[in-house]
DNA sequence: ACTCTTCCTACCAACTAAATAGGAATACTG
DNA sequence: CAGTATTCCTATTTAGTTGGTAGGAAGAGT
């Protein structure tokens, strides 16, 4: 499995979201608190330009909302414990497994290779079980108890 | 989890060198009946010239027998059902799980981030035992069954 | 009006993957 | 001992993706 930096910024963007918004006001999250781009791009070290394009890409698949203006910022659409880490990889990056480009399920084989197939599918299933299982919530409180 | 080219066809062609050494003699296999790189650029549609590069890095990973000549070719040192595919994974690529490049347990996350890591080794572990433990042997027999 | 911030588009540079070409080394054949 | 078929190896070209930047247009508050 291949991790972009542009899925890697996306996950650490998003619990970074996560967390600023859920420890000073209320632990349920939600909508309120909003955090700026910028302070996202610096507490995890991203490059802000970059960034925004990624926090686009994001809103558009329904994980943040954004406001703009003077007190704009982003905010989790969801509590943290309700977005899985297969949620933002599939937000910024496609499918999960591909083959030359080209989805798992969507690859064509023929003679003794037919049964390579049925191998994708399988590692795709092992990886969305891992990261479907896995939400932002999850990761903050490990953080929580091994800092 | 992302299939290079090269992944691919080395796997088929790993299958075309089982396939053909297996049906005609004997079943056992080990090191007799010598395939042409052609003939398995042929069965399987991989480009000449670029298959014979893959074929030298799995017999530098132990996985064929060479023979130069005018009755050369390649054979698998084992037995199909004692190559898996991860063994012929990591013979051309290297590292399974790979974040931006850097393999997954040498990723250094700080901050909130910090429980990313133990994804992505989780995730590591799961395709691993999908790929360890289907082998050669297996994708040439569901073909049998279900052609 | 003015300022701040998100939004959006276009672009550049570096890297990697994919494929090609051409030449050595090697082994069998007559 | 030539001659030929084949593996072996390296260098180069080509195309696509990725990571990153720049510059503005649109909206929201003061």
């Amino acid at each position: 499995m291949y991790i972009s930096a542009r899925a890697d910024y996306a996950l650490r963007a998003m619990l970074a979201v996560a967390d600023a918004a859920g420890s000073p006001g209320d632990p349920a999250a939600g909508g309120g608190e909003l955090v700026k781009a910028a302070s996202l791009a610096e507490s995890q070290d991203i490059p802000l330009s970059f960034l925004q394009g990624i926090l686009l890409d994001l809103r558009r698949a329904g994980l943040l909302n954004s406001h703009r203006g003077t007190e704009g910022g982003y905010a989790l659409t969801r509590p943290p414990a309700e977005i899985s880490v297969g949620d933002v990889l599939r937000a910024v990056g496609g499918a999960i497994t591909s083959v030359r480009g080209i989805p798992a399920d969507r690859t064509g084989y023929h003679g003794v290779a037919t049964g390579l197939r049925d191998v994708w599918l399988a590692v795709d299933g092992a990886i969305a079980l891992v990261v479907d299982r896995t939400t932002l919530a999850d990761l903050l409180s490990d953080r929580a108890t091994a800092p």
